[in-house]
RNA sequence: GGCUGGAUGGCAGAGUGGUUAUGCAGCGGACUGCAACUCCGUGUACGCCGGUUCGAUUCCGACUCCAGCCUCCA
């Protein structure tokens, strides 16, 4: 099995630090708003990332932390005059249910800044005093980037490259524009924990460094998140990580692709960003998740409603096929190697395309089958579906995918029910032009036909 | 300015030193009362210019363009 590594640039053989368990730390959110797509991206493919690896037999221990406390949280309870527990309760929750509507498994742990105030300010006196980090007058802590020879190397970076303090505003407690706050001190009336120098809140970058470390050990596997946190959050991590222990805090790093809309990143300070929320509520959360992975986890992928429909186009084509077959639990089912195929696609850093590619080939041979050996089909129709769930895809019922959300719809089930006995009873008596009607009648409201020996069952088109 | 990625057929999206990705759309056929679904068949795609090679979309170099990071952002 392989992975792309952002620090050493190149796809990797994967060799777990104990066998058979695979330690992996997540970045999560700060919660102070509701998750867009982009935080969708990340979810679902650490998800199927996750999935991937317990299918092949690792224990995994996922830790995906939540930042609940930090500067954009104070401001927004501010600004909504609500506490900061009440803010951040409350979008915590939404988070959990967004990702449970989108197929999403919960993490093993799901640590949280503010439950971890001793572990990070633990690590900050272990850094003070091997001289990495230092108070400054007005009660920060900093961390002193110059002492970290290796700080740089995930992005490749010089420190005299970097335009330092163009852009960062300098401040004038630190000894060097790019030091980085560790403990941030607390303004008058502002939320705050006792420390060592004075009342004050962590740092971002210090509380995934002490809560992965709390959870997963000095070192551990994997350590992934979104595109835009290689740097500086991922790479103040290994600085403060590693001169605190010694040793090398993560061997892979693996890092989402951006969510576009209209070839521009989606995200907070453009504000082009769609909340999870706004578009589960006009798409089938399967047809979300299935664009999501029906690219490579690394690339860029266009947000679009086209694209939505495109999804659901071929998740369509997935429950047609499926449709009407028993699904037998029975069986290893290895038809044709397809899990063999669908393994290799998958050891290639996780490559869901191509997995994609080889359920489409099972769906085809799934309908060849249908008409030809029941029994084949069934097993086709197990085995689809086993491989698809790795991927956390098509285990909905068939119909109830097909029939789409009945919101969406102007008749009810039983109307368009009725509508089909209408037709049914044109068509015994030859009057083709009023069963045409009928079809086209649904056909405009969105909802399919589809003739069988069986009888007449439908389909909701993509809204 | 520094650092990362990327440019594939009408669209989306994998991959490969010489042979079918896959899906959607299109076209022809089968099925059908006609359709839809399904099946069968069908596409001389690999940004541009050089180089390596018997042969490059695939390797190397230059160029052009796109996106991202260097400031909070997944």
């Amino acid at each position: 099995m392989h992975i792309y590594n952002t620090l050493t640039r190149r796809k990797e053989p994967f060799t777990p630090l104990v066998a058979g368990k695979v330690s992996m730390y997540v970045c999560g959110m700060t919660v102070y708003d509701y998750c867009h797509l982009g935080h969708a991206r990340v979810m679902v493919a650490f998800d199927v990332i996750t999935r991937y690896l317990r299918y092949r037999g690792y224990d995994v221990t996922y830790v995906r932390n939540i930042t609940d406390i930090d500067d954009k949280i104070l401001k927004r309870a501010e600004e909504n005059n609500e506490s900061i527990s009440t803010l951040t309760e409350r979008m915590i929750q939404a988070m959990h249910e967004d990702e449970a509507r989108l197929g999403v498994l919960p993490p093993s742990h799901e640590p949280r800044a503010t439950g971890h105030i001793d572990d990070i300010v633990a690590m900050i006196e272990t850094l003070i005093k091997k001289d990495f980090a230092y108070a400054a007058a007005n009660g920060d802590v900093y961390y002193r980037v110059r002492k970290f020879a290796d700080y740089g190397k995930l992005n490749n970076r010089q420190l005299d490259d970097m335009r330092s303090g163009a852009r960062v505003e300098v401040d004038v407690h630190k000894e060097d524009p790019l030091d980085f706050v560790l403990w941030k001190a607390a303004k008058p009336g502002e939320a705050h924990w006792h420390s060592p120098w004075g009342n004050g809140r962590p740092g971002w970058h210090i509380e995934c460094s002490a809560m992965s470390t709390c959870c997963l050990g000095d070192t551990f596997d994997i350590h992934g998140g979104g595109p835009d946190l290689t740097f500086p959050h991922h790479e103040n991590e290994i600085a403060q990580s590693e001169a605190a222990t010694g040793k090398t805090y993560v061997n892979t790093w693996m890092h989402a692709g951006a969510v576009r809309v209209n070839q521009e990143k989606m995200s907070k300070s453009l504000g082009n960003f769609f909340t999870i929320r706004d578009v589960l509520a006009e798409h089938d959360p399967e047809v979300v998740r299935f664009l999501l992975v029906a690219s490579h986890y690394r690339s860029p992928i266009n947000y679009s409603v086209d694209s939505l429909h495109e999804a659901r186009k071929s998740l369509t084509r997935f429950y047609t096929a499926l449709e009407g077959v028993e699904v037998s639990s029975s069986g290893d089912g290895d038809e044709a190697g397809y899990a063999e195929r669908f393994t290799t696609a998958m050891d290639d850093d996780f490559n869901s395309p191509e997995a994609l590619a080889v359920l489409f080939d099972l769906a085809r041979d799934l309908n060849r089958a249908k008409s030809e050996s029941p029994e084949k089909a069934q097993r086709l129709a197990s085995e689809l579906t086993r491989l698809a769930g790795v991927l956390g895809l098509l285990q909905q019922d068939p119909q109830t995918f097909l029939k789409g959300n009945q919101q969406q719809v102007a008749l009810s089930e039983t109307e368009i029910e009725a509508k089909i006995a209408q037709r049914k009873e044109a068509k015994a008596n030859k009057d083709f032009a009023q069963a045409d009607a009928i079809r086209d009648e649904l056909a405009s409201l969105g909802i399919i036909l589809k003739d069988s020996r069986e009888g007449t069952t439908w389909v909701i088109e993509a809204p």
